[in-house]
DNA sequence: GATTGACTTCGAGCGTGCTCCAGGTTCTAG
DNA sequence: CTAGAACCTGGAGCACGCTCGAAGTCAATC
């Protein structure tokens, strides 16, 4: 049964109040790379939380392990917070996280692997419409149940 | 976030070849109500599994329990089947189970209670048509990447 | 009267996708 | 220097919606 789900609408939507980066040079997180988001930031940017951050790379869906300051906390690139991004929007219409772990293996095996990655995209395009289209259908026979009750009631 | 779920698509279609009623007066079950369908047969008609058909019931999704033959073995009415064909059209759209119970308890209060099936209905068809549209957003920006890709391969 | 098979109940188990906790660093502010 | 916030890892826990196993009942057939 394929099935609309809605775990629980996180409060934050994606893309947010803007969480600024880590100030230049070796700013806040107090080592290395400029212009990189600590996980915070990183999940504020992305509307995922941290805790999911840290799940997705362990479920291996980050192509290559974020990189670490030297104190071993996460620094986010921009690509890094583009690519979870890009996972959201594969989640939020479905894709399981098995299938998004295939397509960052896939990812990181550079460009030979761009005509995997275009076969996956598209048959998960193929699989939300098919979907879409089940869920419209099963909605329009709630409507007729929805209008058989708006008659039978204030009138 | 809402998501888009795919739980392992069960191989039955809703409405099958047609199960095919048990036979006339005290027939197979051996006993008591016509027109009735055993739990296999009610399985057939709506597309679930008898193990749901068990499970929704304890769950409280029948508004009253369904009936036995003398045997204990259920006995789906013609009605039950309809019910349980409308509430996999609900979970198909994705209205967890905890409000398809509480509609079921709406329905088996009687009349007095329309009104709040309505509006329980009437929200539940708002927030999916919230989440059609977000998936279909989604959906546009991977289109967006598949584009990019289809650009640069095959050419 | 024994076997077969569809049914019963109760409760455990499972896959998915997070979410959180414990115990231990590390960074930032005062 | 110190308090407190933010981060780390590993693993446990959770909500959901089934799915299945065990042990037993019942009716029909051999």
């Amino acid at each position: 049964m394929a099935t609309l789900e809605v775990p629980a609408t996180r409060t934050s939507p994606i893309c947010q109040p803007l969480p600024a980066r880590i100030e230049d040079g070796a700013g806040s997180g107090g080592t290395d790379d400029p212009g990189s988001f600590t996980i915070a930031e990183a999940a504020a940017a992305t509307g995922v939380s941290v805790h999911t951050l840290r799940y997705y790379e362990r479920a291996g869906l980050m192509r290559d392990p974020v990189a670490r300051a030297s104190s071993r906390h996460r620094r986010y690139t921009e690509d890094d917070v583009q690519w979870v991004t890009f996972l959201t929007r594969l989640r939020l219409t479905g894709m399981p996280i098995r299938e998004m772990a295939r397509y960052a293996r896939l990812a990181s095996a550079g460009e030979s692997s761009k005509p995997e990655r275009l076969a996956l995209l598209t048959e998960h395009r193929r699989r939300v419409l098919e979907q879409l289209d089940e869920v419209q259908r099963n909605l329009a026979l709630i409507d007729y149940k929805i209008a058989f009750y708006q008659e039978r009631i204030a009138r």
